[in-house]
This record gives structure tokens, sequence and C-alpha cells, in this order.
DNA sequence: AGCACGCCGACT
DNA sequence: GTCGGCGTGCTC
């Protein structure tokens, strides 16, 4: 009605950046559609926010609004879905409400900068292009490879060839043989999927015919397919999605952080002629802003992307893909922390979509939903090109001599491998040169000045380096303690495993991964780069390894140490732990090779190793299942955890207590604390934490959900945070 | 989350 | 005398 005068001022609901429970109420002179952006006044500065509504809520004072300052969008940038689904996961994870809508949208858009309109560089065949033969160039197999796709293609964007594998100076050879020529389009409007290939696709075995059969339904279905390593997963997700193209719709794929390669993203646009976006961390600003903008104009088919792209607007969605589903990186660790997993399901609910969770290595949350029939639960049991299962064994170290922590054991099968011209692959999750830098006199051990741990001995830097806030100092000549020197360096970590490998084997190369030597995604291809060249070599890392990566040519796969998984007081270590040594079990032996997993251990009887020896993740899994239904652990409860922090450390701690004795009031949920952290004190803060449990999550909810209106956040030197359906309890 | 205001110690 | 340390409080 109120349009009708046009004089007259509108109300609009803003999401702007801040601690606010809701959307804050602005003026309009005009209608602002709901998921457009805006320039408000805050305070006294300007900010960027959504306008998510337009009707004000009666106990705002209609006389103290201000006006919008500029309306950023003429038309929505954020559909009313995702809006929704921004909107679910600010009540849900009980964050300040606009991170969410602010999460949806890339850096430059939250700063206000206009998406720029795609001007995009199509690559076409001339005449003589499309009539000459590719073998012709055969001494320049790229330029000819190159030709072969733009055949079967009839045009790509330059993003699609970069996306290929191709570099520009490929192309421009191409260019001055007069083959191919290129021209700027402006793309506006959508571009209609087509599910046309690139490439044909594999012939499905008996097992991967029956999942793809069951995931290509219009309606909310949620899959976990769960098929071993090498099953052929990946094979599956593409024909789903060229099911889903062919009907003119689109997919989102996820998967985890370190996943995303560019072996990943060429796998995927191999396939389809369709444009694919991608969005990682390892872009620009700039070029995310590109990426999600063509994605939210239906100019990409299928958009691949890490945890935060489930929130990218994608018209006419008909599939989301969540790879590794089990995958830690899936779970935002600060500020909003969300489990994009849990998203994904939400938003497909909501679209009416299915969803596939695939792992070899499920979650027990997710595996436990397929067992009650929640989710349908495809099995793809066997490895696909007929491969064996690795021979796994555990070494009892207690019977093996060692040289810093290497047993004769995995050395002997080293060698073996090696001198066969293998790969090894030795798996060690401790970056460093040691985990400590003691006195071998008194004892002492160099710890952080700011947190409750043992600082890691470096030595390319010869720097003692706190893992956990990253405080850095030089290692003490002489103890401070009894004044005895020198000091030592205890324990393995990979820097010193790589320095002994390369004394042990000085001919073949070491090649190691981990946050160090790995450390940007540039030098992380340089190391993958690496383990492509022929003969020997030893791959050494972190839990990076464990994470999708091929190694075609490693054939044994050593466990350096497991016995840190097997006591830790975390409620997943042990399913991490498992699925890490399935994960990394899985590396090797895809080829024609049968490979070998060797597991070093003190406690090789424990009973958990059991089923792992045998390629059984199920029935390790549903036995942790067991453990967590017997302590009313998730999935068969509901947890959050509220955490405080503080430099004095009864103030973390009061405010905790005061909130465990008006939830214990309620009667409707379970506390355990306030107990100290994993760690007490990082980074200077003393650290506490609350564990609130409750058979239903609606009571979880509805208990913690008034702490935010009656303790500020930061109050007198303490801030607190709720983690809902927390990764760890630490 | 920013940003200003305001009250205390250590400098030209 | 002030410069700036960061504790406190506010933003439709």
């Amino acid at each position: 009605l109120t349009s009708l005068f046009p004089d007259s001022l509108q109300t609009v609901q803003v999401a702007v950046p801040g601690p606010f429970q809701g959307p804050l109420s602005y003026l309009s002179k005009t209608v602002i559609p709901i998921g457009c952006r805006v320039e408000v006044p805050l305070g006294n500065r300007t900010v960027v926010g959504i306008v998510v509504d337009h009707e004000n809520p009666d106990d705002i004072d209609p006389k103290k609004l201000k006006p919008v300052s500029r309306q950023l969008d003429e038309r929505p940038l954020l559909s009313i879905d995702i809006l929704s689904i921004a909107q679910w996961m600010s009540r849900y994870y009980l964050h300040e409400f606009s991170s969410a809508y602010l999460l949806a949208l890339p850096a430059l858009l939250r700063k206000g900068e206009v998406p720029a309109a795609s001007v995009e560089t199509r690559v076409k065949l001339t005449l003589e292009g499309k009539a000459i033969d590719p073998a012709q160039l055969k001494r320049s197999p790229k330029q000819q490879a190159l030709l072969d796709i733009l055949q079967r293609a009839d045009q790509l964007s330059m993003e699609q060839i970069r996306q290929l594998g191709f570099t520009s100076a490929h192309l421009k050879s191409l260019e001055t043989k007069r083959l191919c020529e290129r021209e700027e389009v402006e793309q506006l409007g959508e571009i209609k999927p087509t599910g046309d290939k690139l490439e044909t696709s594999l012939t499905l075995n008996s097992e991967q015919q029956a999942a793809l059969d069951r995931l290509t339904q219009d309606i909310f279905t949620p899959f976990l397919l769960e098929g071993v390593t090498g099953s052929g997963k990946t094979e599956v997700y593409l024909q789903a999605i060229e099911a889903c193209l062919r009907k003119g719709k689109r997919a989102l794929v996820l998967v985890p952080e370190i996943g995303l390669t560019p072996q990943t993203i060429q796998r995927f646009q191999r396939r389809f002629k369709d444009p694919l976006v991608a969005l990682h961390s390892g872009m620009t600003d700039k070029q995310r802003q590109q990426a999600w903008y063509q994605a939210s104009l239906g100019q990409a088919s299928v958009v691949i992307g890490t945890r935060s792209a489930v929130l990218t607007p994608i018209p006419d969605l008909g599939l989301i893909v969540i790879d590794e589903e089990h995958d830690v990186s899936f779970k935002q660790q600060d500020t909003l922390r969300y489990q994009a997993r849990d998203v994904a399901l939400k938003r497909a609910q909501q679209a009416n979509i299915p969803i596939v969770l695939g792992s070899a290595t499920p979650s027990l949350e997710t595996l436990h939903n397929a067992l009650i029939g929640r989710f349908g639960h495809l099995l793809l049991p066997n490895r696909a090109a007929g491969a064996q299962m690795p021979l796994v064994e555990t070494v009892d170290m207690r019977k093996q001599q060692n040289r810093n922590g290497l047993s004769e054991r995995l050395l002997l099968r080293t060698h073996d491998h090696l001198r066969d011209g293998n790969q090894a692959l030795l798996f060690l999750n401790r970056r460093g040169f040691a985990p400590s830098w003691f006195c071998d006199q008194c004892g002492w051990i160099a710890d952080c000045v700011y947190c409750d741990a043992n600082l890691t001995h470096h030595r390319h830097s010869n720097t003692n380096i706190c893992h956990h806030c990253g405080h850095r100092e030089k290692p003490a000549h002489s103890c401070p303690s009894c004044g005895h020197s020198p000091l030592q360096a205890m324990g393995t970590g990979t820097e010193r495993a790589e320095e002994l490998l390369a004394d042990l084997f000085p001919d073949i190369p070491v090649i190691r991964f981990d946050r160090d030597a790995a450390s940007t995604r540039k030098k992380f291809e340089a190391q993958l780069e690496k383990t492509q060249a022929d003969g020997p070599a030893i791959i050494v890392g972190t839990q990076m390894l464990a994470k999708g990566h091929h190694f075609e040519r490693v054939t044994l796969v050593g466990i350096w140490d497991i016995d840190t998984g097997l006591f830790s007081a975390d409620l997943r270590a042990k399913e991490r732990m498992g699925q890490l040594l399935t994960q990394v079990s899985g590396r090797s032996g895809r080829g024609e090779r049968r490979g070998e997993v060797l597991i070093q251990t003190y406690y090789p009887e424990n009973p958990i190793f059991t089923p792992l020896l045998n390629h059984d993740y199920r029935t390790f899994a549903v036995k942790l299942l067991d453990e967590r239904k017997k302590a009313g652990l998730p999935p068969f409860g509901f947890v959050a955890v509220i955490r405080s922090d503080s430099a004095f450390a009864d103030r973390a701690e009061n405010l905790l207590r005061s909130m465990a004795s008006y939830l214990l009031s309620l009667k409707t949920v379970r506390v355990l604390g306030p107990i100290p952290a994993l760690l007490s004190r990082r980074a200077g803060k003393n650290r506490y934490m609350l564990i609130v449990q409750a058979e239903k999550r609606s009571a979880l909810h509805e208990a913690v959900v008034p702490l935010h209106s009656h303790y500020p956040r930061q109050e007198k030197q303490v801030s607190w945070h709720i983690d809902i359906d927390p990764a760890e309890l630490s």
C-alpha cells in the first residue's frame, strides 16, 4: 500500500556486520528488494549490509531510524533460498545474526564492490583448425591435446582452458599457426546446462551402476556413498552430474580444503563441455568474486568448491555432492562454527534435490543415518580396477630396534620396495624436527611462555616454535635450570624423519609434505610434481597425505606412530585415528602391484586395530557407535560446548560456573564442567569449557539460546562462545 | 566487529 | 604538561 504514496518512507530490515541478534531497521524512500546490498550509517561510519526484510518490528520506534545511504544493487544478489539458509545457520549455530549472510557473499561484494559483468574470452577453431588432424602436431603434445579438445568442444573459454591444464603459451602457438582464434563475448544471461561430454565416461561396474541408478532422482534424498578407496566414487559423481545437467539443472560439488587441486578441477572439467567454476582459498578475491558471480547468474553448470562454497547461489540446482564427507575441514572452527555438510543437507532439503555424501570412512553421524535408513546407503565394496586391498600388519615397537622411531622392520620393507623401483609413503603426524627441546641431565623441557605446551624444535630455521600460538624463540644452548650443555631435540617430527631417510637412502629423493614444506598451494603443487618423476622415492609427511591424493606408484605405506590417537581424551580421536589409518592405507597399491601397510605401535594387541587390519572400517565404526550410544554422545544425543577465555583464569572459570548453575536449574540438559580446556593456557589466555548434552536437539537449543542475552559476549575481560555440534571436546 | 571516549602512566 | 596504552560502551 505504501508504494502508492511515493513520498512516504519505507522501512527495510538490514543485516549489517556486528554483534547483533537480528537485522537493524532503516528508512528508505523506495522499495528495496530483499537480497540487495545497501550502504547504511552505523554509529559514525557507513557499512555494507543486505536487505533481508521490509516489515519493521513493533518494538522499534520509527522516529529513531536513520535512512539508507545508498542502494548498491538493482536486483537481488542473494536469492530468498540462500537468505533463508543463512538465517537458519545463524539460529542453529547461535552466532551473530549477520555473519551467515555475509558469509554468503565473496569478500569484495561484502565490501560493496560492484560485481563485474563477466567478459569472457572464447577460443574457437579456424577452418584450418577444424580440418587438421591433431596427429600432425605430435612434436608438441600439449598443443596437440589442446587442439584435440577444441575439436571436440567446438569452443572453450580461457578459464576452461586454464582449468584443463593449458597455459596461454600453448594457445598462442596454436594461434600463430592460424588454427584457432579468440573472441571477446560479454556474458549476461544464463548458460543452459547440456551435459554434453568432452571425454567419454568410464564403464561402471554393477555396484557403481546400481548406485548411479538411485542417485538420479528429482526429490530430496540424502545418500551415503560408502566406497573403499579406489572404488570409483568420482566416476559415480561424474555420471550423476551428467544426468543432472542433461535435465537442464546444475550441480554443486564440495570437497575438502586440500582436495581441491588443479587435478581435481581438471578431472571434472575434462568430462563436460559445460562451463565449470571453482571456488577455493587459492584464488584472489577478484577471481573468487568473478567465479561466484558467474555461478549466481547461472553461467556455470558445475560449481566445485570448499566449505564456504556451500552458500553459493546456483539457479536450478539439481544435485549436491559432498566428497570425503568425514573430512574435518567441512566444520568451520572459528566465528560462525558451522558444519558445511549439514548446511548442504538443509539446502538439498529446501531445494528438494538429491544429495550424496561420499567417503571410504564415513563419519559416525552419517553412517548412523544410513544404517537406520534415514539416508539411502550405496555401497562400493570393491576396488574399481580389480586392484587388491593392501596387506596390513602392525609392527610391535617393544620388540624392535629403532632409530628415531623408525623400526628395523619398516626400514627393511622400505628398502625392499625402493629397490623394486617403487615409492614408499611414510606418515608421521608431527611437523617440525622434534616435538621437544630438552635437557638430558635434569629433564627440563622448553615450553611456551604463552601456552601450556612444549615448543617444537625446527632445525632448518634453528627455532623453537609453539604450534599453538606461533611464538618463536632461539633454542637455548645450555639448560636454564641446571646449566648443562648441550641440550637435545627429543622425539621425531617430519623434518627429522626427512633428514634420517636422506641419510639412510642417500640416492633416493625424499619428498616432504607438511605445513612447512608445502605451506602454500604453489609449494604443495611443486611437491606433488616431484612425486610424478620416474624411479623410487620416499614421501614423508603429516595428515596432508591422507586426503585423497593418488600416489599411483606408492606400494608401501608406513605409519610411524599411531599411538597418540589411541589415548587422546577427545570425543572423536578414535574415529579420526581409524579414518586416518584407513585413508592413508588406501594410498598404497592402487596400481598393479599389491600394496603393503605397516603400522608402528607399542600396543599391537589393542582390539581397536583388529577390524582395521582387515580393511573393515565398518566393524570398527559400529563398535565406536556402540560406545557413543552408551555415553549418549552424537549421533545418539546432542552436544554443545561453551568455551571461555580470559587473561585471568578465575574469571573464565566463574563465568562458566554461573552458566552451569543456570543450565542445571533447567533440568533439561546434562552439564559437565567447567573444566580446563585440553590446552588450558593458549596465547596468554586461560581457557575453560562447559559441555552441555541433551537427548533432543530442541532441548539443547532451548537451554543455550537465552545465554546470549544473559551474558554479554565480552564482559569484564572474559570472552566466550558456543559451539553447536563441536568437532572436538577441547 | 569497529570505533570513540575516557582515564592512567612515561616521555619531550 | 601531552601521547597513547587499552578497558568500556554503543551502534537501527
